[in-house]
DNA sequence: ACTGACCAGAATGTCTGACATTATTGTCGG
DNA sequence: CCGACAATAATGTCAGACATTCTGGTCAGT
């Protein structure tokens, strides 16, 4: 799943990356809140980068979604709506249900069975209804698995553009151990589906399973 | 459906869109073949702009997939493979047939339901039969209107990242009359579908219209 | 106190020039 | 014909400069 990152022979990695890498982890972290400037030279102070370099790496992070650019204006942490995260969520049931149709068609390609086996089994698990931490972080690679499993690289690339960005922290906070335990009935449903081949009920459940992490999105406190 | 441009007050337009514009016209009217490199002091000569406008319009035509960058490596006209074809189609035959529920659920809004029975006379007239120019220019106003119509700005960003870059030429060559009638049959399918309101008649025919658009792109000539 | 014009500072957009790093090309001996 | 090596070309990055434009605050007038 590791893309190729522009690195150059030696192993040293583009001065932009870095820096958009990083602009990136304060956004997800919280540092840099919805809504707040980057300001260039306040910015040159804090990365060890050009102006010219830093400005490429806000061209590299408005191409993802994660700050707006205006001419004249300068860049700021991209602030989401209620009716962004709506329309993001309608378009993630369409594409995410179209994957785990693709999946399900592909299941007997190289090791994709065994995998969901083993994914099936995390979610079997109490661990990821005791644990907020846990579960979350077993829910992104199942869904970015089985997009891998679809085998349209254009389609992983759409459904990237598509991610929450910094969003995940709050996110965790709503799910209670009812709602864990409905989403991992789910994944499971899910899995099952896929790897009996029924691509029509892979895409159903998993379009009912995105519609359902749309509706507790919009319970995210905080956005406009 | 005019997207706001990076304009300044008094209308100047940002030199790196311009540059990137000039750039795009290029590719599409097959100034530029596919790949291509694009030579930095060498488009510098061409275009009246800095070095540092001229890469950054190059990220921007990156973004939107027209060209491929790789560090070190520089820039050129991407190339597009039948197997890229085909992952873009899936996506478009998923996301358009979404789109086209959506507009039939939405037909009682603005003017979508009398911009369609325009749009409708249209592909019932002959000149749309006999000059493949003519139905060209049609086409895509109408798939953008019916995207448009469904009110997702997501997922009209979405679907723009998959428009073909400059085969247009060569798809046009493809149809003779009698698929142009076919294609005109299904327009005219789909828009009484949404007219009607039938969002899953919609869905389906769109699909099955965006699906035989795939069929025909692949045998276009000169792929990789 | 409120409003609007106005002005100074800040920030962005762009260009030029420079240099290090890396890829590509061409040459040469085997 | 092939591989090593040097020369060339192109990119990545930085620093500095300047014009343009936005922003925030001041100040006169109502």
């Amino acid at each position: 799943m590791k893309v190729r990152e522009s690195i150059s022979a030696d192993g040293l990695p583009k001065a932009a990356d870095v820096a958009a890498a990083e602009i990136r982890r304060q956004i997800q972290e919280g540092f840099l809140a919805p809504g707040q400037r980057l300001i260039e030279t306040e910015l040159m102070g804090q990365l060890p980068v050009g102006r010219s370099t830093l400005r490429e790496a806000f061209l590299k992070l408005a191409a993802d979604g994660l700050i707006e650019l205006q001419h004249q204006r300068g860049a700021w942490v991209r602030r989401m709506t209620r009716a962004d995260l709506a329309e993001l969520f309608q378009i993630r049931e369409c594409l995410e249900g179209f994957a785990a149709a693709l999946a399900a068609e592909r299941i007997k390609q190289h090791s994709n069975h065994a995998w969901l086996l083993e994914a099936r089994a995390v979610w079997l698990a109490n661990d990821v209804l005791d644990n907020e931490l846990t579960h979350m972080e077993n829910n992104v690679p199942l869904h970015d698995g089985i997009v891998a499993m679809a085998g349209n690289t254009r389609l992983q690339a759409a459904l990237k553009l598509l991610e929450l960005p910094g969003y995940r922290l709050q996110f965790l906070r709503l799910l209670d151990r009812a709602q864990r335990v409905v989403s991992a009935r789910q994944h499971i449903d899910i899995i099952d589906a896929i790897v009996a081949g029924k691509a029509a009920q892979a895409e159903k459940l998993m379009r009912a399973h995105v519609r359902r992490a749309g509706e507790l999105a919009q319970m995210i406190p905080g956005l406009a």
